[in-house]
DNA sequence: AATGATATTGATAATCATTTTCAATAACAT
DNA sequence: ATGTTATTGAAAATGATTATCAATATCATT
């Protein structure tokens, strides 16, 4: 476990380093997948019962605020969250399949992507005076096991 | 009002032709906003006192369903509705303020995208056997007014 | 124009994800 | 070891949307 390469920058924010935190952490950072709180909590309980929801809520916000996770809402309400590695891939957009939920990583075409997403933020910021602070891309469908369901 | 545009698209789907779908249409084409359900509902009471709030969600359904509209999911767990122009700007994309929750629309570098959304969408499809039926792009951030106010 | 089958409506209650409240507990600077 | 206060978990509250259901309106057919 080689988890506490995240606890040193808890210190001075003010945040305390506690168990549920630890083990979110942990939990997000064995698997490539993206995961909902529900999700998160229900995978917790097994490895340590006795967490709440609501703390499984309150560290993912935390969390996303300390700028370790991105947050993916899916649309339907529900929100889906992944650790920010900070080794390859980490600008990638998404595939989400509009059954089941599943969200897949891609990295296609993402330097002619960038180019075009910065000019069209400059064109906005002007046009519009918006305060353009990100950008979100995405494409919908059926995945392979979702096509074979019906 | 040439409101009865819509009013044959309705024969032979089984549904019918009401006054709170009427409302609504007319509602949508006046502006050029994008509204949710609540404030479709509350414009709407106005001109049509005691029309229900779940009749509006379910004329929106119907007419998203019909290809009447767009339903913009807001990440917050809110959906805007922008009727569909068979006219000019169809195709266009999102500008959003992360604060009070106002869509833009812009068209900007349109061309570009849909080279860049074809190429993109036939390698997703490829690679991943995903059914691709649609895709998104937007920007976040702050509008003039919200910049203002703190 | 009257009839009848059934699509639609609106009030109410139910869901579902997320947030708020609050008293009990745990983390950590001293 | 101690005290301050950030954090936790249970329970209730919220906000958007959906399900239920009896009453009503639409519209094809007399
Ligand atoms: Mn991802
Ligand atoms: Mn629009
Ligand atoms: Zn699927
Ligand atoms: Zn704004």
């Amino acid at each position: 476990m080689p988890s506490h390469k995240w606890r040193k920058r808890f210190r001075g924010s003010g945040s305390r380093w506690t168990a549920p935190r630890e083990a979110i952490l942990n939990l997000l950072s064995k698997t490539s997948k993206h995961m909902s709180a529900k999700e998160i909590y229900q995978a917790l309980l097994r490895i340590y019962p006795g967490i709440g929801l609501t703390t499984v809520y309150r560290t993912l916000d935390l969390l996303e605020k300390m700028g370790f996770l991105n947050k993916i809402p899916l649309g339907s309400g529900e929100n889906k969250y992944e650790l920010i590695t900070e080794s390859d891939q980490t600008h990638h957009h998404h595939l989400i399949c509009t059954q089941c939920g599943k969200i897949i990583d891609y990295t296609d075409f993402v330097d002619e992507e960038l180019e075009l997403i910065k000019k069209t933020e400059k064109s906005l910021k002007q046009r519009h005076r918006f305060q353009i602070t990100d950008h979100n891309i995405e494409f919908y469908g059926v995945c392979e096991q979702c096509q074979k369901r019906r």
